[in-house]
DNA sequence: TATGAATGAGACTTCATTCAT
DNA sequence: GATGAATGAAGTCTCATTCAT
């Protein structure tokens, strides 16, 4: 790992993997060219084997780190909210803001995320299953607060949850169209999942 | 197109086809050589390009060709149901039961849909929109009938329900962890669903 | 060789090699595929080859026979002449209107036989060195008649005017500038070879 | 453009120059493989591509860089010599000579030229122009000196001595019979020329 | 004789990666 | 550490030719 002042290597590596993040998001992992990345970093193609292994290691780099700085935001965020159903609607804004604050970061991890978790030789996405913990831990705190169902499967949902968001969020990234901007569907969503989660009456909660 | 005995041209493309869908599924559209392709429908490389234009063009009929049988079957398997939410019902679970029957397909679509809508050039994914039409149509019905609340966005709505199965459906085929196992995936989600998208009291209808 | 009643075997052939014509002149002989002159002949790509022994041999036969045309109907018109230099505007005169005549044989003999010349194994371009056979013959019945220099070097001649011919359909066929026009070109190309070629006053003759 | 010391980007760019009219005389462009230039300039496929855009470019560059230094030469030469019939000597030595100094750039364009004058897209074959345009320039020089016909047709009389000479060349190239040895050429073309271009009494300068 | 689907060798070109400077 | 020219393996696709019908 290339490091010496807080401005040469960690930077330059920062520089690439920003670079990486745009050019993944434009034209897919496969039809980006490490050279194209070396040109939009201003680093020579060489360069980036300094610091990553391969253009593999350069697309898992990004994943963890990203998703790191993503996870350690919600789990913030969500630190400060009330009860269970609180802090869900706090993650489902948060997540689906992340498409205006981060746009290029979520592209990539929709669309290639897949592919890694596939094809991607030996790689476990580690922080990827640290953001859907943080939906478990949201909803097995829903459980024992006794707002969400006592049968509700957390494993089965916070897929679920992660799927619908993540298909929303690619929705409007593909089409731009103000019927699925964030803020709708982050309701519509929210008061899908209100319903379907909890407990008893959930209406009266929701409504 | 060539044709010729019952035995020819037809059966040819679905050799390609079927084998397409085997090869991707294993391991990703970009991964895949057009050769073992061939080697695997049992034909000359060159034979394929008598069927399809180009690599391109063959994901993109396997798309639209399987998914064109997906939403005819689904359909008339709905048209059999009752009220929406029964149709709902069958929905889902026809959709995760296609993980069983159609594996493989399953498996393309979810990966390498999401490439093809953002990175196939002036590909519009015809069939997937059919299949979403579905669930619209189920969910609009379900609102006349009164059983879904009149406020849903049936836009966004369906969308969350189709990436909710999607994700559910990798995740099986990712770890095929019987804790994802169709038959659990669907219960749970069928319960979420029917509690977030009814009206006044889902519980009494769900339970 | 295939021919049955006169409108069958040969007729057929006669197709192709006319399809064959067209399609060189138009794409040039390696950019012409052996399909596209099946179709424009109005056969099957496989009946190409009971007619002819392959590709090469589809251009080696049409130089062959169309030039041995060629040159039957200039000995034909040259025989009406009168003096070597009659017989030579003739000459002349007879090559810049084949551009009209057979526009297409006369644009693949230009581009292609070169190749040929140089690249198709074993072709000796039979019907070529006759055309050229009909200018020595009017050079030497010139330097016989006293009208041409007696040191006339026939051989070097004789390329000469072929090139010169040669270009100037070239040209035309390229740029169709009426500038270039084949009455034009012939008078031009006349006065200056019945300039150089002459003995003692050519200039009286010429004029 | 690679380039850095003098023994470089340049020089490498030169040797697969070279290399590629060795080849392209040898066997036409259409038969030359690229990875049989690589290997002639001892360098990998891939390199090429970073010199030239592609193999038509390849072609292409070869013409309009060595026929510039063919115009150079050849309107050197002429720039020292005297009336528009000794600059016409010159430039038909010249050119006749250039089969033995530069045999294989004379092939490649004899043969190539043609071909992609008519068939590579959107090429302008500049220098070849240029090479025209010298002609045109000793003709009309001729007409001012009053050594020239004044009704000779410059546009048409450059292209046939082009042509004449392009074929003797051609003929050289091909049969390598002593009969048509450039010098016996040269002769032989200038005297046919100088007789058919000038006014009056041109066998009086002739002979 | 005629067909045209099938073949498969091989061409061009790309691009991740290396390494001498 | 940084560079970027060079590499060369490998992939897509073409097309002349064949042969079963």
């Amino acid at each position: 790992m290339p490091r010496r002042g807080p401005n040469n290597g960690a930077d330059k590596r920062n520089r690439i993997l920003r670079a990486a993040i745009r050019i993944f998001s434009q034209k897919g992992f496969f039809n980006s060219k490490v050279s194209e990345i070396a040109r939009a970093s201003g680093v020579a193609d060489g360069t980036i084997y300094l610091y990553f292994k391969n253009k593999d290691d350069l697309l898992i780099s990004l994943f963890e780190e990203k998703m790191g700085d993503v996870v350690a935001g919600v789990r913030q965020r969500i630190s400060a909210g009330g009860d269970a159903l609180a802090k869900l609607r706090i993650f489902i804004d948060n997540h689906m803001e992340l498409l205006e604050r981060e746009a290029g970061l979520i592209e990539v991890l929709q669309v290639e995320l897949r592919q890694s978790k596939k094809f991607l030789k030996d790689y476990t996405p580690v922080k990827f299953f640290e953001y859907l913990e943080v939906i478990s831990d949201i909803l097995e705190e829903g459980k024992r607060e006794g707002l969400f169902r006592p049968d509700l499967n957390v494993s089965v949902a916070r897929r679920a949850i992660f799927g619908a968001l993540d298909e929303l969020c690619l929705t409007y990234v593909l089409s731009h169209n103000p019927k699925y901007h964030p803020s709708v569907s982050s309701a519509e969503i929210y008061r899908i999942l209100a319903g379907g989660l909890c407990a008893a009456k959930p209406s009266a909660q929701a409504g």
